[in-house]
DNA sequence: CACCAGGAATGTA
DNA sequence: TACATTCATGGT
Protein backbone atom coordinates (compact mmCIF):
# COMPACT_ATOMS: atom_id res chain seq x y z
CA UNK A 1 0.00 0.00 0.00
CA UNK A 2 1.34 3.67 -0.92
CA UNK A 3 0.03 7.23 -1.31
CA UNK A 4 -0.58 6.93 -4.53
CA UNK A 5 -3.08 3.90 -3.82
CA UNK A 6 -4.50 5.58 -0.80
CA UNK A 7 -5.81 8.01 -2.50
CA UNK A 8 -7.05 6.50 -5.63
CA UNK A 9 -9.04 4.26 -4.06
CA UNK A 10 -10.48 7.37 -2.06
CA UNK A 11 -11.26 9.04 -5.73
CA UNK A 12 -12.66 5.72 -6.52
CA UNK A 13 -15.01 5.42 -3.77
CA UNK A 14 -16.16 9.05 -4.29
CA UNK A 15 -16.41 8.83 -7.71
CA UNK A 16 -18.85 5.57 -6.85
CA UNK A 17 -20.61 6.13 -3.60
CA UNK A 18 -20.84 10.64 -3.11
CA UNK A 19 -20.58 12.32 0.01
CA UNK A 20 -21.94 10.44 2.82
CA UNK A 21 -22.28 13.31 4.91
CA UNK A 22 -21.41 11.61 8.23
CA UNK A 23 -21.85 11.12 11.35
CA UNK A 24 -25.60 10.92 11.31
CA UNK A 25 -26.51 12.90 14.20
CA UNK A 26 -27.99 15.92 15.33
CA UNK A 27 -25.83 16.98 18.07
CA UNK A 28 -22.95 16.29 19.61
CA UNK A 29 -24.14 14.08 22.66
CA UNK A 30 -25.96 11.84 19.81
CA UNK A 31 -22.63 11.63 17.91
CA UNK A 32 -20.94 10.34 21.17
CA UNK A 33 -23.81 8.06 22.51
CA UNK A 34 -23.92 6.85 18.56
CA UNK A 35 -20.14 5.70 18.91
CA UNK A 36 -20.57 3.84 21.74
CA UNK A 37 -24.23 2.23 20.91
CA UNK A 38 -22.48 1.03 17.51
CA UNK A 39 -19.68 -0.86 18.82
CA UNK A 40 -20.00 -4.10 17.31
CA UNK A 41 -23.64 -3.49 16.21
CA UNK A 42 -25.49 -3.07 13.36
CA UNK A 43 -26.27 0.89 12.51
CA UNK A 44 -30.49 0.06 11.96
CA UNK A 45 -29.95 -1.36 15.61
CA UNK A 46 -28.53 1.80 17.34
CA UNK A 47 -30.88 3.65 15.31
CA UNK A 48 -34.03 2.07 17.70
CA UNK A 49 -32.01 2.74 20.60
CA UNK A 50 -31.43 6.36 20.15
CA UNK A 51 -34.76 6.56 18.75
CA UNK A 52 -36.14 5.44 21.89
CA UNK A 53 -33.72 7.95 24.00
CA UNK A 54 -34.93 10.43 22.66
CA UNK A 55 -38.74 9.90 23.17
CA UNK A 56 -37.31 10.03 27.19
CA UNK A 57 -35.59 12.84 26.46
CA UNK A 58 -32.33 10.59 27.13
CA UNK A 59 -30.11 11.36 24.32
CA UNK A 60 -28.10 13.78 26.11
CA UNK A 61 -25.17 13.21 28.00
CA UNK A 62 -26.61 15.46 31.03
CA UNK A 63 -29.85 13.51 31.53
CA UNK A 64 -27.91 10.11 31.19
CA UNK A 65 -25.44 11.25 33.65
CA UNK A 66 -28.83 11.69 36.04
CA UNK A 67 -30.70 8.88 35.26
CA UNK A 68 -31.59 5.44 36.82
CA UNK A 69 -29.45 2.43 35.58
CA UNK A 70 -32.32 0.48 34.56
CA UNK A 71 -34.32 2.78 32.34
CA UNK A 72 -31.15 3.52 30.13
CA UNK A 73 -30.77 -0.63 29.95
CA UNK A 74 -34.96 -1.00 28.37
CA UNK A 75 -33.98 1.78 26.28
CA UNK A 76 -31.01 0.49 24.54
CA UNK A 77 -31.78 -2.96 24.19
CA UNK A 78 -32.39 -3.04 20.71
CA UNK A 79 -28.66 -1.80 20.28
CA UNK A 80 -27.58 -5.09 22.04
CA UNK A 81 -24.80 -5.25 24.75
CA UNK A 82 -27.51 -3.30 26.87
CA UNK A 83 -25.90 -4.28 30.55
CA UNK A 84 -22.14 -3.00 29.08
CA UNK A 85 -23.27 -0.50 27.15
CA UNK A 86 -25.42 1.37 30.08
CA UNK A 87 -22.44 1.25 32.02
CA UNK A 88 -20.29 2.79 29.25
CA UNK A 89 -22.53 5.35 28.70
CA UNK A 90 -22.85 6.09 32.54
CA UNK A 91 -19.16 6.31 32.58
CA UNK A 92 -18.56 8.57 29.16
CA UNK A 93 -21.60 11.20 30.27
CA UNK A 94 -20.07 11.41 33.59
CA UNK A 95 -16.84 12.20 32.06
CA UNK A 96 -17.78 14.78 29.93
CA UNK A 97 -20.19 16.32 32.60
CA UNK A 98 -17.39 16.23 35.21
CA UNK A 99 -14.61 17.90 32.45
CA UNK A 100 -16.84 20.81 31.90
CA UNK A 101 -18.86 19.90 28.57
CA UNK A 102 -17.13 20.00 25.06
CA UNK A 103 -16.14 23.74 24.80
CA UNK A 104 -14.08 22.87 27.79
CA UNK A 105 -12.91 19.91 26.44
CA UNK A 106 -11.93 21.20 23.16
CA UNK A 107 -9.23 23.99 24.77
CA UNK A 108 -7.02 20.44 24.89
CA UNK A 109 -4.77 19.48 22.09
CA UNK A 110 -5.65 16.11 20.12
CA UNK A 111 -3.16 14.06 21.79
CA UNK A 112 -4.16 15.34 25.34
CA UNK A 113 -7.39 14.78 24.40
CA UNK A 114 -7.05 11.49 22.85
CA UNK A 115 -5.21 10.03 25.79
CA UNK A 116 -7.77 11.53 28.26
CA UNK A 117 -10.72 9.82 26.22
CA UNK A 118 -8.81 6.76 26.52
CA UNK A 119 -9.36 6.64 30.16
CA UNK A 120 -12.72 6.39 29.94
CA UNK A 121 -14.12 2.88 30.70
CA UNK A 122 -16.04 2.02 27.19
CA UNK A 123 -13.63 3.99 25.24
CA UNK A 124 -10.85 1.88 23.07
CA UNK A 125 -9.18 3.92 20.01
CA UNK A 126 -11.62 3.76 17.45
CA UNK A 127 -14.41 4.72 19.47
CA UNK A 128 -11.61 8.22 20.85
CA UNK A 129 -10.74 8.67 17.24
CA UNK A 130 -14.37 8.60 16.23
CA UNK A 131 -15.16 10.85 18.82
CA UNK A 132 -12.10 13.47 17.83
CA UNK A 133 -13.03 13.25 14.43
CA UNK A 134 -16.45 13.63 14.38
CA UNK A 135 -17.20 15.48 17.77
CA UNK A 136 -14.12 18.05 18.13
CA UNK A 137 -13.33 18.14 14.31
CA UNK A 138 -9.94 16.73 14.71
CA UNK A 139 -8.19 15.29 12.13
CA UNK A 140 -7.97 12.06 12.79
CA UNK A 141 -7.91 8.88 10.79
CA UNK A 142 -10.16 6.66 12.26
CA UNK A 143 -9.91 2.43 12.11
CA UNK A 144 -12.41 0.16 11.97
CA UNK A 145 -13.26 -3.25 10.88
CA UNK A 146 -13.75 -2.67 7.16
CA UNK A 147 -10.13 -0.68 7.08
CA UNK A 148 -8.74 -3.85 8.38
CA UNK A 149 -10.47 -5.67 6.12
CA UNK A 150 -9.68 -3.33 3.14
CA UNK A 151 -5.88 -3.30 3.99
CA UNK A 152 -5.64 -7.22 4.47
CA UNK A 153 -7.47 -7.15 0.71
CA UNK A 154 -5.84 -4.84 -0.90
CA UNK A 155 -3.06 -3.77 1.17
CA UNK A 156 0.08 -6.14 0.21
CA UNK A 157 1.51 -5.81 3.60
CA UNK A 158 0.73 -7.01 7.08
CA UNK A 159 -1.16 -4.44 8.96
CA UNK A 160 -1.31 -6.00 12.57
CA UNK A 161 -1.74 -2.74 15.28
CA UNK A 162 -4.15 -0.60 14.90
CA UNK A 163 -1.52 2.14 15.62
CA UNK A 164 0.24 0.89 11.90
CA UNK A 165 -2.99 1.12 10.21
CA UNK A 166 -3.50 4.75 11.47
CA UNK A 167 -0.13 5.53 10.27
CA UNK A 168 -0.42 4.63 7.38
CA UNK A 169 -3.52 6.73 6.17
CA UNK A 170 -2.21 10.08 8.21
CA UNK A 171 1.46 9.59 7.00
CA UNK A 172 0.23 9.72 3.24
CA UNK A 173 -2.97 11.79 3.08
CA UNK A 174 -3.00 15.24 4.40
CA UNK A 175 -4.23 16.20 7.88
CA UNK A 176 -7.44 17.72 6.41
CA UNK A 177 -11.26 16.78 8.77
CA UNK A 178 -13.34 16.80 5.69
CA UNK A 179 -11.22 14.37 3.57
CA UNK A 180 -10.61 12.17 7.00
CA UNK A 181 -14.63 12.59 7.57
CA UNK A 182 -15.21 11.05 4.04
CA UNK A 183 -12.56 9.09 3.73
CA UNK A 184 -13.76 6.76 6.95
CA UNK A 185 -17.51 6.62 5.93
CA UNK A 186 -17.00 5.29 2.51
CA UNK A 187 -15.03 2.87 3.63
CA UNK A 188 -17.80 2.01 5.99
CA UNK A 189 -20.10 1.89 3.07
CA UNK A 190 -17.64 -0.17 0.93
CA UNK A 191 -17.50 -2.13 4.18
CA UNK A 192 -21.55 -2.92 4.09
CA UNK A 193 -21.94 -3.32 0.24
CA UNK A 194 -18.77 -5.32 -0.74
CA UNK A 195 -16.19 -5.77 1.33
CA UNK A 196 -18.00 -8.03 3.73
CA UNK A 197 -16.54 -11.69 5.33
CA UNK A 198 -17.40 -13.49 2.10
CA UNK A 199 -16.75 -10.51 -0.38
CA UNK A 200 -19.30 -9.81 -3.54
CA UNK A 201 -16.67 -8.15 -5.51
CA UNK A 202 -19.48 -7.83 -8.61
CA UNK A 203 -19.33 -4.28 -9.03
CA UNK A 204 -17.37 -3.22 -6.74
CA UNK A 205 -16.08 0.22 -7.20
CA UNK A 206 -12.52 -1.40 -6.09
CA UNK A 207 -12.99 -4.37 -8.92
CA UNK A 208 -9.29 -5.49 -9.99
CA UNK A 209 -7.13 -3.37 -7.59
CA UNK A 210 -4.69 -5.63 -6.45
C1' DC B 1 -30.63 -22.27 11.59
C1' DA B 2 -26.07 -19.92 11.19
C1' DC B 3 -23.78 -15.79 10.66
C1' DC B 4 -22.71 -11.06 11.47
C1' DA B 5 -22.92 -6.06 12.83
C1' DG B 6 -19.36 1.23 12.14
C1' DG B 7 -15.59 -2.76 19.71
C1' DA B 8 -13.88 -2.84 24.39
C1' DA B 9 -12.41 -5.01 28.59
C1' DT B 10 -10.29 -8.67 30.61
C1' DG B 11 -7.43 -12.66 30.93
C1' DT B 12 -3.87 -15.89 29.14
C1' DA B 13 0.64 -17.27 27.14
C1' DT C 1 2.56 -8.62 21.39
C1' DA C 2 -1.02 -11.81 19.88
C1' DC C 3 -5.11 -14.27 20.51
C1' DA C 4 -9.32 -15.98 23.08
C1' DT C 5 -13.63 -15.02 25.62
C1' DT C 6 -17.59 -12.33 27.05
C1' DC C 7 -21.24 -9.23 26.16
C1' DA C 8 -26.87 -9.69 23.48
C1' DT C 9 -30.31 -7.83 20.12
C1' DG C 10 -32.03 -7.95 15.39
C1' DG C 11 -31.45 -8.42 10.21
C1' DT C 12 -30.50 -11.47 6.32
Amino acid sequence: MNREKLLLIYNLLYKAFGPQNWWPGETKDEIVIGAILTQNTAWNNVEKAIAALKRAHLCDLKALHEAEPEKIKNLIKPAGFFNQKCYYLKSVSSFFVENGGFDRLNKLTTSTLRASLLTVKGVGEETADSILLYVFNRPVFVIDTYTKRLLSRHGGNKISSYKQAQALFMNNINPDVKIYNEYHALIVKLGKEFCKPTPTCQGCPLEGLP
